[in-house]
DNA sequence: CTTTTGTATTCTGTATGCAGCATTTTCTGT
DNA sequence: ACAGAAAATGCTGCATACAGAATACAAAAG
């Protein structure tokens, strides 16, 4: 990854067309929050509010309100008079997120098989179904996309908005770590068939199972990425 | 409770002594959400930014920054162009909630038995103890504090930052609605019975035991609630 | 050469000002 | 009197400005 840091997309311009005036502070926030995931901002960096906001092209003020709802999702620190630094993470600390998000992906689990509609399976079986397909090519991205994608569906599944929240937050901490987490093929290949696991339990609506897998699923896969932390 | 909107504290003025010159933005943060939770601040009411913080005696700026926090909390939504208004639950909205809250703790006490040093759950105890005196006492403002109390401190056991931080979250939400709810004495008594379960079940540090009465404590949490939602 | 202290610079924290959007009030035509 | 339009008001969103704290640097003392 590494990008270069590029000014957002403002579209203040007269330019034609349907001007997506999304609010600034959800841009930033978002824009912010994937430049930490992707690595362009590593841990422990500082977040320099007035080199930042040049970069980006936009004022000190829209920035600090940004870094605030960051440093309430965990992803920053805020330094009392020194500003704000990317949180960093011990291997203890993904330990502990993988601990509590496989125990929220069970609950999910368990509420999914109970709630979700057929259409709302039929979707997650589309994502694993492509999913597989990129796995056989060996897109990594686009596995990993797919990958976060069907757990996200399947908590959506669970109609459960605090445990929607819950995940997410959690989920993106660790999307850092899993973005680096490279594992070699015979323990892809596992993760692969874990994920077939989970879709037929799923569409079988067989709660036990669906839960358990998916707990296995991450048990996992600390032992994936525990190398690399 | 609907207490005054007070200015902030902030020793600014040459006052002797230590100057405790805790950073605004946490103070802010804090008071805040304390406003919402005691329910000065009550759902759907709309957060002026000039108004209030003219009652604060804060500037805009500052506010509006710990507004963006309370956001990412989950307690206060952001409405673009329009400002931040106090969230609204529904009683879906707190089921959910303690369903997550549920799993949370019982994960948070078979974590707590094997990692609590005897220490700790000599001083969980303690507040066990203090809470049952204020219970016979009638004392319920201070009954429900320590009883939250208590429920952190275990989480707290657990030595697991990700599970407290989710705790701490979902707990804040909710304490606006606990702080109201009334139950008659014989569903206080039970919820006081099960609080001593799950201190002998710490104290012995049987795991399931207390992950299961933490998760039926909760599941009864919601029937004493489900009324006043 | 190392350490310390005073100064200068840089950055954060807070306040204020201005422009644009929303809403409400008022004016006008029927 | 009533409906619709236009003006006016109030508030948010963003930018800028200023003050205080922290850091970096440099000069002087040991």
């Amino acid at each position: 990854m590494m990008n270069e840091i590029t000014p957002l997309e403002r579209r203040a311009d007269g330019g034609p067309g349907p001007i997506r005036r999304t609010a600034l502070h959800d841009t930033l926030v978002s824009h912010l929050r994937d430049m930490i995931i992707e690595g362009d901002l590593s841990p422990g960096t500082r977040l320099h509010e007035g080199q930042l906001g040049e970069q980006l092209g936009v004022s000190r003020t829209p920035l600090r309100e940004a870094i605030k709802y960051l440093a309430s999702e965990g992803l920053v620190e805020l330094v009392p008079s020194r500003g704000a630094v990317v949180k960093r993470f011990s291997a203890k600390d993904v330990h502990d997120m993988l601990t509590v998000l496989q125990t929220l992906e069970e609950l999910a689990g368990k509420l999914a098989c109970e709630a979700a509609s057929d259409a709302g399976i039929a979707e997650v079986r589309a994502l694993h179904d492509e999913m597989v397909r990129r796995y056989k090519v060996g897109d990594r991205l686009q596995y990993y996309k797919l990958n976060q994608q069907i757990h996200s569906a399947i908590v959506q599944l669970a109609e459960n908005a605090a445990l929607a929240d819950m995940h997410a937050v959690l989920q993106t901490r660790l999307k850092r770590i899993r973005f680096i987490g490279h594992e070699g093929p015979e323990k892809w290949a596992a993760a692969v068939a874990e994920h077939d696991e989970m879709i037929v339990a799923l569409e079988a609506r067989d709660k036990a199972k669906l839960s358990e897998v998916l707990g296995r699923h991450l048990m996992n896969a600390w032992e994936r990425v525990r190398a690399s932390v």
